[in-house]
RNA sequence: GCUCCCUUCGUCUAGAGGCCUAGGACGGAGCCCUCUCAAGGCUUAAACACCGGUUCGAAUCCGGUAGGGAGCGCCA
């Protein structure tokens, strides 16, 4: 059998890094082995799901470096893969369990229902439905029908017994029936709920591992029931620990634990990304930058940790280091691109292999390649107060060995740097301190040989000229 | 409240009774390399939540305690 595994996110808001990496994994186990990654949209809310957040979904997911095989935009056998697309394949299996007495209708109103929780958790019981309508005869049904009253239907959970599942990461599961209440499985306007719609569309869709926050872990059991109940086959499940913030807490924005569209924006790489949650709960034996695929490979399950994982931005800041100096030239240009067109003004369409090259070793964001464009391709130079000092710190005479040198040709940095090393009687960082500072405005930066390839000898000059007035103002 | 899950360096984790004097990675410290900043190389500090039990032997098995988290929704 092959495998087959889906993220089915709701369109109701941009997709975060928890949900990213429970998808994430789900690809990486499909891919592995040669099976197949289906998304579906779970928009059975009406009222919250919005189509621009489904293309914003899988903008995000796409951007991250995820395919699926099967989906609402790439079709597939068992589609549709909209769950709002899907109602009359719920109203069969609805019907399938109303045939079995597995179903009731429920009159009580969401504030009932509301105060019954509240009563029963001051009574410090469960807070579980009560089991109010589940004994109305068919008289008493027809009675509220008639004066126009909608119901929500019920799932009749059995009275006693309980549900016992494998966890792929957790190890055996056991929950008692009289635990669990009658839920809902089709809300009063007739839409289905989830533990019913997701449940029967992995069935339908034959999904055969679903990897999912931990969250669902007390919920399995419910759809198992679902399942049974209705004869389909139900899936191997895998419960995720969540991603937490700081201290244990939920992840919240402030850590820079956001949505992937505001990771994007701030300029992480998706291969950074990639790296950083593939290994956030999962071990794998290599340290080094790997593309999807590589990662696919090494996935395992029961690498999977058990305990909650924190969002730790030092780590991928690490895998950002790692995405920027491995990317390709022409990549790297249109990352820094997208996030500052103007950059292109600046830079020579021939010359951008090479400064990308230059720079990239001294870059995590792109605004860090913007400056470095200015520097190097813009004509007004800003001079930080090290940069300054460093020039104040210097007679005149180092510049104007510097501007004889240039005049008399101009030659590749280090034989530049060797002759007016020579004359001025200065090396080492007494000597290249000023000249970087001078040329570029900063103390430190890529090698000074790169930076120089990139300049004319006119700017260099201007440069040069412009450290020695400033030394001879001083 | 009830049910369930989790607990190894600061962080991600390796670890399935002796291979553990607990390994790796990120981050930290130091050294080397080097015109600077990075990168790279080397070195180093840093952890089995606690208490009992089982065993010749426990990070690993069992019980309890503590602390975190989740579920108990006409949200998904």
């Amino acid at each position: 059998m092959t495998t087959r595994t889906r993220f089915a996110p709701s369109p109701t808001g941009h997709v975060h890094v928890g949900n990213a990496r429970t998808a994430l994994f789900c690809a990486l186990l499909a891919a592995r082995d040669d099976g197949r990654f289906i998304l579906r949209i779970e928009d059975t809310d009406a009222a919250r799901s919005d189509r621009a957040f489904e293309d914003a979904l899988r903008e995000d997911l796409a951007w991250l470096g995820l395919s699926w095989q099967e989906g609402p935009d790439v079709g597939g056998a068992k589609g549709p893969y909209r769950q709002s697309e899907r109602g009359e394949l719920y109203s069969e299996y609805l019907d399938r369990l109303a045939g079995k007495g597995l179903v009731y209708p429920c009159f009580c109103t969401a504030k009932e229902l509301e105060i019954a929780r509240k009563t029963q958790l001051a009574a410090g019981q469960p807070p579980r439905y009560a089991g109010t309508c589940a004994k109305l005869n068919t008289s008493e049904i027809e009675a509220r029908l008639a004066k126009g009253l909608k119901p929500a239907l019920r799932f009749r959970v059995p009275e006693g017994g309980e549900t016992v599942f494998e966890d792929l990461v957790r190890g055996r599961q056991v929950f008692a029936h009289r635990d669990i209440g009658d839920f809902i499985i089709r809300r009063a306007d007739g839409s289905p709920a989830f533990f019913f719609s997701n449940a029967v569309d992995d069935a339908l869709m034959g999904v055969t591992h679903v990897l999912r926050g931990e969250d669902h872990l007390a919920n399995t059991p419910r759809q198992l029931l679902l399942l049974q109940s209705l004869g389909l086959p139900a899936p191997r499940y895998a419960h995720l620990s969540l991603i937490v913030g700081q201290g244990g807490a939920p992840l919240s924005k402030r850590e820079g634990g956001g949505s992937l569209n505001e990771l994007r924006a701030e300029g992480i790489l998706p291969e950074a990304l990639l790296n950083y949650l593939a290994r956030l709960g999962h071990t794998y034996a290599s340290n080094a930058l790997e593309g999807f695929s590589t990662l696919a490979k090494g996935f395992d399950v029961g690498h999977l940790g058990h305990s909650p994982a924190h969002f730790d931005h030092q780590q991928l800041e690490h895998w950002q280091g790692e995405a920027v100096r491995h990317a390709g030239p022409e990549r790297l240009w249109c990352w820094m691109e997208a996030a500052n067109p103007g950059i292109a003004d600046l830079v020579p369409a021939a010359e951008r292999g090479a400064f990308v090259d230059a720079v990239r070793g001294n870059l995590s964001r792109p605004s860090e390649g913007t400056d470095w464009a200015r520097i190097v391709y813009d004509e007004s130079l800003a001079v930080s107060a090290e940069a300054q000092a460093a020039l104040g710190a210097v007679t005149s005479k180092l510049f104007e060995a510097a501007l004889t040198t240039l005049k008399a040709g101009a030659p590749e940095f280090k034989p530049f740097s060797k002759a007016v090393g020579a004359t001025a009687g200065l090396a080492g960082k007494d000597l290249f301190k000023p000249l970087r500072a001078a040329l570029t405005g900063r103390l430190d930066g890529p090698e000074m040989e790169r930076l120089w390839r990139l300049m004319p000898p006119d700017r260099l000059e201007r440069r040069l000229q412009q450290a020695l007035y400033e030394t001879k103002k001083t």
